[in-house]
DNA sequence: TACTTATTGATTGTATACAACAATGCGCAC
DNA sequence: GTGCGCATTGTTGTATACAATCAATAAGTA
């Protein structure tokens, strides 16, 4: 319970207590694992348990906290099966959601790209390891938005808080693959409106990013991509 | 109101109610726009107020109820919007997922999808339409739960739902395709192993669906072929 | 008669009290 | 000394009471 805000300016609804707890987990402030008290929370946030108890059910929705009954509430900490399925299941949404993007990119939406690719930058300028975790994937988050699909865009939201965990529990250090050179290039293809570039590109970062993860589980994409090269054909 | 189960064998958990009001609305027991008034609910399944909020944030969360603040939850009522991203949404991961559960299909898992269509025709036989489209779906679901992904297979399920609520409110009489036709094939390709078939069948079977609904603005995703098109090259 | 406004009724939002359950620590027996 | 069982304590699950808000209706005036 350390590192979440003290109760001077902090939000008073379910939503915004939900958010607070999700940015913390997104930034690393809070680590798998983490019990979530109901009367710690609500101590830290000055209202009842109910509005707590809404919130930590909107995040245990989400696959980010776990609540066990009788139990309590936990900071989630996917399986390595989990952790194969949001990157397949982001695998599958964001490289056409980003051709989608590319085609659809007004010059305002690249200006946002670009401040926050910057934030990124002086986030790791000033060691800010957690926060900049987090606005690498509200960059992702921005391109879903760009595409304008509401309903693809939430659950991209989802998979990146999801993936965050996941960067948490399984990352290793000696992948030390530099996230804004990916970015750059991701945001010149869609400034350049080159829709198959873009596709492209989300697409092996993204796999840039899943084999950055220690899981040494053989993926079940990869046992259907065997199965499918042995049954002699491809898509 | 009228159409749930009464309190006799009613479930009395939070979970258990939220499946049984997802079911009716899923069976069209319960139009969209239907107002779900705490009292009444939590008279009808014989719980407090508490077990029946926590239901309805929980299919609130799923977009199949709407909760207005002060006014209450009421069955959810998609846009045009809303009803195009559904189905794009769809379209992205089903056909894909059923490649997959081609690809990984025993022979236990035909039969249970045999044994869907076979309940989805006695439906019809006994004139229960709503019952025949809840099975439809189920097919689908089915389909992802044998590609073997949980996280896609949860995605699906909403995006499920959120199709009944549609289907409900855009539906075209004229359009009186056969379902159990296109799932048919599919069962065949997913026993015939045959990956590829069975991802166009079930795009093209996304397809049908889509357009036999009564949506007349021009969807996000037909915006970006044509200009991709006109771009001049092909994915 | 039409329009505004106040009152009333009903419904939801929130807090709190109590019940049920799990975890921990102590004591006792082996 | 170790293992088991029980009591205690703390936390969560559920119900209920009260406050806040909204919708509807009725009264009053132009």
């Amino acid at each position: 319970m350390a590192a979440t805000n003290t109760a001077s300016d902090s939000p008073v609804s379910s939503a915004g207590i939900a958010a607070a707890l999700s940015r913390a987990i997104h930034e690393h402030r809070l680590a798998p694992g983490t019990k979530l008290g109901e009367d710690d929370l609500s101590d830290i946030y000055g209202v009842s348990r109910t509005i707590v108890r809404a919130a930590l059910q909107s995040l245990a929705h989400q696959q980010v906290v776990e609540i066990k009954r009788n139990r309590g509430a936990f900071v989630a900490q996917p399986s390595l099966t989990e952790a194969h399925e949001v990157f397949e299941a982001r695998e599958l949404l964001e490289p056409r959601t980003a051709r989608s993007a590319a085609l659809r990119a007004k010059p305002a939406d690249i200006d946002v790209l670009q401040a926050h690719i910057l934030q990124e930058h002086s986030a790791l300028d000033a060691g800010d390891r957690g926060r900049a975790l987090f606005l690498s994937g509200q960059f992702h988050l921005e391109i879903a938005r760009i595409a304008g699909q509401q309903t693809i865009t939430d659950m991209v939201n989802v998979l990146i808080a999801r993936s965050s965990l996941i960067i948490a529990l399984y990352w290793r250090r000696e992948s030390a693959l530099c996230e804004s050179q990916a970015h750059h290039a991701l945001i010149k293809a869609i400034a350049d409106k080159d829709g198959d570039r873009a596709e492209e590109l989300m697409q092996s970062h993204l796999v840039d990013l899943h084999s950055a993860l220690n899981l040494h589980e053989m993926p079940a994409v990869v046992q259907d991509l065997k199965q499918m090269l042995l049954s002699g054909d491809s898509g």
